[in-house]
DNA sequence: GGCCCTCTTTAGGGCCTT
């Protein structure tokens, strides 16, 4: 019997919805079934409301160019239909660009009022889960390289509130000497890709999310490494980062603590902050649930040292992945 | 690749992620 190298785990859920959960996961991967993937020790720990729904984030822009909105936001809707009705159903290219861009516009103008909102009303980062993560890849390069393990830990803590997985990128691993992660380890039958997974993972964290909550992904260097990687892997399998993410990147965070204690030349990497915060050395570095774990302490210790209360720490760190989107943009018609 | 800093912005080097 294969065993399946994850290990995903929810919480806080009747034990009578276990076997239905594993049940739509299996129902939900004829792939893996059929490959034995989804026996022996994957564990499934509980279920929430949601369901497997990795299928409900699928974005279909690529042939009908409509986008879905997350959440019961009916103004974003409105929004959409408005920006719709005013397209020709003679659409020329460039105008489907304008859509497009008014569409990314439009999603994006949500985001700024969710971040504003927050800062307006405090009592809304009562809302907030804050979930610190971690990928290792194939290489730096994201158009080419690939995800082969994903860390995820829920920072309110309690049981079941990690997700770590390897993820079989169908290619050879020529960096294994930095994370120890070699090409016999994932490129294998009975590890999931990352397009079985993006399903589990949505899953994981929508069942941490509170209730009309929100959540904010953090990462070290999460602007230009972390983030960019998973969009693209989400791309990849036409999948949508959903609406109600934001991120938070502790890079910056880490090099204004640094420069506000006039130790502008610190380094700044997540080895560095570990020794200089002596936080011991947790589980392997450069594996993604160890550099979680010491990322999730490093992040404590920064937002003491710079009295950063929740609300502040998202509305100056957070962005969202479109965001990155028109930053490109602009930056490329310069 | 993107951000930050400086010997700067008409640029270049170093850091950060794997």
């Amino acid at each position: 019997m294969r065993k399946v190298a994850m290990c995903f785990s929810l919480f806080q859920f009747p034990r009578c919805r276990i076997q239905t959960l594993a049940n739509s996961w299996q129902e939900a991967f004829p792939k893996l079934r059929g490959r034995g993937i989804y026996t022996s020790t994957f564990q499934v720990l509980g279920s929430n409301n949601h369901g497997l729904e990795g299928g409900h984030y699928r974005r279909s822009c690529k042939k009908t160019i409509t986008t879905k909105t997350e959440g019961n936001n009916k103004s974003s809707q409105s929004n959409k239909t408005s920006i719709k009705s005013q397209i020709s159903a003679k659409s020329t290219g460039a105008n489907l660009n304008i859509y497009n861009n008014r569409i990314i516009e439009a999603e994006r103008t949500q985001v700024l009022d969710l971040r504003q909102k927050i800062s307006e009303n405090k009592e809304l980062a009562k809302l907030v889960t804050f979930i610190v993560f971690d990928i290792e890849t194939t290489g730096v390069r994201r158009k080419i390289d690939r995800i082969i393990e994903i860390a995820f830990q829920d920072l309110a803590g309690g049981r079941n509130s990690t997700f770590q997985a390897l993820v079989n990128p169908e290619c050879n691993i020529g960096n294994s000497e930095i994370h120890g992660i070699s090409t016999a380890m994932v490129n294998r039958a009975d590890v999931p890709r990352m397009e079985d997974l993006i399903p589990l993972l949505l899953q994981y964290i929508k069942s941490r999310q509170k209730p009309d909550g929100f959540v904010v992904l953090i990462a070290h260097n999460a602007r230009t490494f972390d983030v960019p990687f998973l969009c693209e892997e989400f791309s990849r399998y036409s999948y949508k980062i959903p609406q109600d993410w934001l991120f938070l990147d502790t890079l910056p965070m880490a090099r204004e603590m640094m420069k506000s204690q006039g130790l502008k030349e610190q380094k700044v990497n997540l080895q560095a902050l570990r020794s200089y915060f002596e936080i011991p050395v947790l589980g392997s570095a450069h594996r993604a649930l160890a550099d979680v774990q010491t990322l999730a302490l490093v992040l404590q210790k920064m937002t003491f040292n710079l009295k950063l209360p929740l609300p502040d720490l998202i509305e100056k760190y957070s962005f969202s992945d479109l965001d990155l989107v028109k930053t490109k943009k602009e930056r490329n018609s310069r």
